[in-house]
DNA sequence: TTCCATGTTCCGCA
DNA sequence: TTGCGGAACATGGA
């Protein structure tokens, strides 16, 4: 599930339940999932620390980790950087509460209460770094389509060095960062977009139609709360499982593979582009 | 038992 | 250099 509006939301979640908390002990029952992005020492680095504040970059979150108090107020703040890979996801629990199947790291807290980061297919990790900024530069992670400076023809300045398929040019996090596999069909469909079209073919007006889609589709994810059930009936997302007719004109949608992912579009509304097979 | 899956990364080929 | 297909990674669920 995670991705861009998904990672969203756990940052909201982690505000709830874990900003402002003075850590008291961090387990890491799961060396796999721990320390790739960065430093793996987040049992002796965050203990005695307060999350103070959170960000998110793509499919990346962040949350930095300071120390309370003026004394020590000339040692650096850390951030944990987590990815949640394809099955991760947050639980919080209260004291005495056991700690849920697949918990991979547990961020306990002065109130006994913790921060689990479960991951039961263990492609997520969580890492210590000294900002955020170190990180996107070490993956090359494009701008983040939510921020405040992706500018009107953002999407078009992101993508315009690529030349292939559309939709693999969505998932490049090097070119764009958050957009994964089923939010990409999502955002073409809504733009009537063939998810094979070559990015150096599109239009003017299918970049902003395109640009307008995916805002509008990521906001409305992170507002209804990604519940399958809460988004838009109008919307594909809702029927790429049973592989059904179309919401909008009741074709049968096609299925097909794009950037090595399985794709479903509209044949009808998503023209097939004649540059392409 | 086999296939598929929202994630990334790496390899080989054109 | 770029793009792309395929495989690998680890694991559960259909």
């Amino acid at each position: 599930m995670p991705e861009l509006p998904d990672v969203e939301l756990f940052r909201r979640f982690f505000i709830r339940h874990a900003l402002g908390r003075r850590i008291s002990a961090v387990a890491c029952p799961d060396s796999l999932v721990v320390g790739t992005l960065g430093r793996s020492s987040l049992d002796r680095e965050l203990p005695r620390r307060v999350f103070g504040a959170t960000r998110r970059h793509g499919k990346y979150l962040f949350a930095r980790a300071d120390w309370p108090g003026g004394r020590k107020k000339q040692k650096k703040p850390v951030w944990v950087v987590l990815h949640f890979g394809m099955t991760g996801s947050f639980v919080s629990i209260e004291a005495g509460q056991a700690a849920p199947p697949y918990s991979r790291v547990i961020f306990r807290f002065d109130d006994r209460s913790a921060l689990v980061f479960v991951c039961p297919r263990r492609f997520g990790r969580v890492a210590l770094v000294d900002c955020p900024e170190d990180l996107i530069a070490s993956k090359r992670l494009g701008p983040d389509p939510l921020a405040a400076d992706f500018g009107i023809q953002g999407l078009r300045r992101a993508l315009s060095s690529r030349r292939g398929a559309v939709k693999a040019a969505l998932l490049d996090q090097k070119a764009l960062a958050g957009v994964g596999n089923l939010y990409a069909d999502e955002a073409l469909f809504q733009a009537g977009i063939h998810p094979r079209a070559r990015v150096d073919a599109l239009k003017p007006e299918q970049w902003s139609k395109l640009q307008r889609a995916l805002l509008r589709v990521l906001r409305t994810a992170i507002e209804r709360d990604v519940g399958w059930d809460r988004l838009p009936r109008g919307w594909l997302l809702t029927r790429r499982r049973e592989r059904q007719s179309c919401p909008r004109c009741g074709a049968p949608l096609a299925q097909t593979v794009v950037g090595g992912r399985t794709t479903y579009f509209c044949p009808r509304h998503q023209r097939r582009p004649d540059v392409t097979r």
